[in-house]
DNA sequence: TATATTAATCGTAATATTGCAATATATAAA
DNA sequence: TTTATATATTGCAATATTACGATTAATATA
């Protein structure tokens, strides 16, 4: 065990997971905010801005890389993060679609 | 290490991240999309719904309630579960507040 | 009272995540 | 070509998560 049953659920609900897990780290939430900030910047300016070791925050991009929700470009020696705005559209509609439903405040319960 | 450096975030960086990491299991949306969907139900029919022991549904309950995102109520036997609404209209905002910045889409790089 | 029924908790095994030092890789500058 | 700079990758230790059987606790029913 420690071992997610993803075949038991259906290919939307683990999408919807997954990005969650993406978002689920401070310090990759931290990188959301500035490349939203900032709109662009290299690695080594998250570096700077991110008490982690270097390391740790590549780690973090490339996490957020491998879901798809930034891009980043090498450019001569450094790399150049940013957000991929259409994907994140689309991830905002899927939290969206979540979120939105709010049920009825109920008296039957709770 | 293993150990997320939370002290190294804001507040509010820690709270959008422990959201998140709520929502990042495919159970725990699957059980927040079925309570969206019938209001309040009782833990006996989660347990049916998901594909998973009786004590791993419990253990996500728990992570959920934990976060705030869902109340439980003793009845008889029974637990009745449904979304905190109030705390899920906050939560919302908190999502839509990262979501919703969405940058300007850049030629500057990627 | 004895026995179900329901849900939480405990204990444990398997796996995942976090963080970092060390190293590798790749480009730029001297 | 050598050296510096910027990132990625590897390897590893510490901790967290996932899942479940077994047990416990609490209420209902016979």
């Amino acid at each position: 065990m420690g071992l997610t049953k993803t075949e038991a659920f259906t290919e939307q609900q683990n999408e919807l997971a997954n990005l969650a897990k993406a978002l689920g780290h401070p310090a990759r939430i931290a990188i959301i905010e500035h490349l939203l900030k900032v709109n662009t910047c290299v690695c080594g300016d998250l570096v700077d801005e991110l008490p982690l070791a270097q390391a740790t925050v590549s780690q973090h991009l490339r996490e957020l890389k491998t879901m798809g929700l930034i891009k980043g470009n090498i450019e001569g020696t450094s790399v150049c993060y940013c957000i991929d705005t259409t994907r994140w559209q689309k991830v905002r509609d899927q939290f969206m679609r979540l979120l939105n439903q709010c049920c009825i405040p109920n008296d039957t319960c709770c």
